[in-house]
DNA sequence: GGTGATATTTCGGTGTGCCGAAACCTGCCG
DNA sequence: CGGCAGGTTTCGGCACACCGAAATATCACC
């Protein structure tokens, strides 16, 4: 029940846990974590284990794992941090969308909030990521846009890219060859791969103007 | 004598080594080591041992420890990005000089050598942080001023200040408070307190036209 | 309602990095 | 030259974070 300094892991496993119920409501098992987090599942049990004692989580053993508000919280200063981070790599020392991710994986353990806050400032308070991704606000609040998988817009109906998952930076890429980047208006179908489709979402808009990409 | 990638840790030791024998040439004891990382004395012994098997440093039992090339690097590697990360957030997110190093001090194990460099030029390619300390050039040269202590200065000799250590805190705000920063020309006996007199470091020049601070 | 595939946890083991207590060198001083 | 006070290393032990192999639970299908 200790409440002592999270580790760096401590940090990814919670961010792991809030991302990935962010656009999905599905439980999150430990398997789940240990695809996310690149580790063995014995490690997560073992770790999410450590994570509830602390507080943290609760794990519902063979069932799955949710945070407790403390583990929240910590969760979402992670993500406003990592995609803070993002958008000053990218508004600042201009690197490109997909060069991101990595880099803000590691820096994201090593900024203090007064780091982050004075950036997120300097940067002019940007409400979200170059990925869309909505920017935490300093006190937890996340402002989610709704929106659709683009492999779930109907044929012929029209979206406004507002998000697309930074995971796979071969997605990305695939992304700027097609012209699919943010507030582009496109009309499914989009020659798109799979993981692609499933990385972009949309907001449905009603005049299909832009030209889509088919 | 495996060549893995260096944990935080690592790099922390190397650099204290680097750092213990940049304005001093004494040996480099593990005891010295103990207190420059605030860490005991067995644990240092042990991690020595570590490093040296590793073939980052030579480790000379009883008598103290010396970098090897891939271990000077890599130190060196540490300082630059330490420094240019001081610069930057004093340049760019107007930190004040006596509050950088700790906020350096854990992004030093985050940022890549990319970002550093392009942090770097960003900057305008800077030669030295803003406590006056040399910025080591990207492949490791490092152009070390040569400066008296401020202590060790003849009184009514006069020196322009080149570089305040940056280890405590206190020493820099003292430092504020006389008056004392980077290009000021000062003139002995300069009323500070030991430490401080010891933290800051002149060239002597001959025309003393300063008011010194006395 | 049993049974097997799959998911999950437990078990034994590893490397890192830390500690206090105890053993050990070294150099100095009488 | 012996002994003592330092500094230094060795020893036993701990927490974290990882793993593969083995045990165990769950669920879906017959």
């Amino acid at each position: 029940m200790s409440a002592r300094t999270p580790s760096a892991t401590v940090e990814d496993y919670l961010k792991a846990v809030w991302s990935l119920q962010e656009w999905d409501d599905a439980p999150v098992t430990t398997t789940r974590l240990a695809r996310r987090l690149g580790v063995g599942a014995p490690t997560v049990s073992e770790t999410v284990q450590r994570l509830a004692e602390r507080g943290w989580l609760v794990h519902e053993p063979y069932r799955g794992v949710t945070l407790t508000a403390t583990g929240r919280t910590l969760a979402v200063r992670m993500v406003r941090r990592h995609r803070v981070l993002e958008t000053w790599l990218v508004d600042a020392l201009g690197y490109a969308w997909d060069e991101v991710h990595e880099e803000a994986e590691v820096l994201e353990h090593a900024v203090s909030d007064r780091l982050v806050d004075r950036l997120h400032r300097a940067l002019g308070s940007p409400t979200r990521d170059p990925h869309g991704d909505p920017v935490p606000d300093a006190d937890g609040t996340v402002h989610r846009p709704d929106a659709v998988l683009l492999a779930d817009l109907a044929a012929g109906q029209a979206g406004r890219v507002v998000r697309v998952d930074d995971a796979v930076p071969e997605v990305l890429r695939e992304c700027d060859a097609a012209g699919v980047a943010l507030d582009v208006v496109v009309v499914a179908p989009v020659a798109l791969s799979g993981p692609a489709l499933r990385a972009v979402r949309v907001q449905p808009v009603d005049a299909p103007d832009g030209d889509g990409g088919a």
